[in-house]
DNA sequence: TCTGGGGTCCTAGGACCC
DNA sequence: TCTGGGGTCCTAGGACCC
């Protein structure tokens, strides 16, 4: 930064936060139950009992004693025998994301979300606030006290820096990375740490004796491009920590939404399959509706037990919003693609070329003119209901069945089921 | 050791149209 | 009947991230 002074803000350039929520799935749980999980070793696992989970985030009271992200539950078991599991509860999340966010948008429009659990914030116009450094204090105070939640924050002159920055001191940290500090902070380290460098680019950036980024930012710039194309460019612009790329707030539509779930158990019965099928279609719609969308593109995955995955897409006549279209279509992909006894792991859904319902021009044919207005009131009435008692008051037919796949949806299914008929009626009769 | 579930972005080929 | 080239849409898959 050109001689910040006692300010902190650049004549020239930026200033961009990079805040990243610590622990994000435990600590949202600790927030919220604090009776239940404070202080404990956590771990939110996979939704599937039947199945060797892994785990997806865990506390720092876990990571202490050698349980990472990724690793299986069993083995997490045996390295912390008190670890506590908890089910992932992706509405939960993305509640707690949308407050953290409100916060920082209090101190600049410029939020860009980059995931469930970060975003960046472009301050360079925040001065009335105070220098980076304390808004950076502000928004982490507050984000712990308000919400109860603890995060890390970067500062620095661009989002590949700031995004750098937050990952050097975990949990609770304020990190600054300026240009200057590049060579003495980021040289040295290997390759795939850096934001956008995976496990395959890392083994190839080695074949070219590429070993740490020191080594990237003096590569030949023909050599990268030649290998990687435009991409190489780039990889060595953020070398040399360059990135120019802009905070951009206009991100909060969703390009996809979907559900994917492992089986309990492999699946070689076409029906089982279907019903797994309406259960993921019910899901995905209500989450689609919910963001007030329609959805032009369904997409499955279905992945065999050797791990291999394929994915079929089809469009849709026109955009829906209807769990049954989704059903429909997913049912035809698939039928179209398995070979009839071929077991199944995994299956999902994924709804793409997503439009906001607003700007639709719905195009009704003569014979649905009719009955889509009734059925957009039966959708509002069961999200409606829903919204109220929770998601598994209502349930499609083809989920009431004893089967394995039932279950997967929501385990609270049982306890729930005898006052269905009670509330569906209520329900209704509000509408 | 045998691998979850949520996403985004990019590439590439084929169909189709002009 | 054979020919070129550009553009768009759709689909499949790969890489990456959290």
């Amino acid at each position: 930064m050109a001689n910040p002074g006692s300010s902190g803000y650049p004549v020239n350039g930026r200033v961009i936060l990079h805040i990243d929520m610590n622990a994000f799935y435990c600590s949202v749980h600790e927030a919220v139950e604090p009776e239940l999980y404070k202080g404990k070793p956590l771990a939110v696992a996979g939704s599937v009992e039947l199945r060797k989970g892994i785990v997806v985030t865990c506390s720092y009271k876990a990571r202490a004693v050698g349980v990472k992200t990724g690793m299986l539950v069993n083995q997490a078991l045996r390295l912390c025998p008190d670890l506590v599991l908890i089910k992932p509860d992706f509405d939960l999340y993305r509640q707690f994301s949308r407050r953290f966010m409100k916060i920082a948008y209090e101190y600049s429009p410029l939020v860009e979300p980059v995931s469930i659990d970060e975003c960046y914030v472009d301050i360079t116009g925040s001065k009335i606030f105070g220098a980076p450094l304390d808004i950076a204090h502000m928004i982490q105070v507050r984000i712990r006290e308000e919400l109860g939640l603890p995060c890390s924050i970067g500062v620095a002159p661009n989002k590949l820096l700031a995004k750098m920055a937050s990952d050097m001191k975990k949990p609770n940290g304020i990190s600054v990375l300026r240009k200057r500090d590049v060579p003495h902070v980021l040289w040295p380290r290997p390759c795939n740490e850096l934001f956008g460098i995976g496990r395959k680019t890392a083994e190839k950036l080695k074949k070219l004796q590429i070993h740490t980024l020191g080594q990237l930012a003096k590569a030949d710039e023909r050599l990268l491009t030649d290998r990687f194309g435009v991409y190489g460019a780039h990889l060595l612009l953020a070398a040399n920590g360059e990135d120019d790329s802009p905070v951009n707030p206009e991100r909060e539509q969703s390009k996809s939404i979907g559900h994917t779930t492992t089986l309990p158990v492999n699946m070689k019965d076409k029906h089982d399959i279907h019903r797994v099928f309406l259960n993921l279609a019910d899901q995905v719609g209500r989450r689609l509706r919910k963001q007030g969308l329609l959805a032009h593109t369904v997409q499955i995955t279905i992945r065999d037990p050797d791990m291999k995955t394929i994915t079929r897409a089809s469009k849709l006549p026109r955009a829906s919003e209807n769990a049954d279209e989704f059903y429909r279509a997913a049912c035809k992909l698939f039928d179209s693609q398995w070979k009839t006894g071929e077991p199944v792991r995994l299956l999902g859904i994924t709804l793409q070329n997503l439009e906001a319902k607003r700007e639709a021009a719905v195009q009704l044919d003569l014979f649905d003119y009719e009955k889509q207005p009734l059925k957009e009131k039966l959708n509002k009435a069961m999200d409606a209901l829903r919204d109220k008692y929770g998601e598994s008051v209502i349930l499609t037919a083809g989920m009431l069945s004893d089967d394995p796949s039932a279950l997967i949806r929501n385990s609270k299914v049982r306890g729930t089921s005898l006052q269905m008929d009670h509330l569906k009626l209520k329900g209704l009769d509000e509408e």
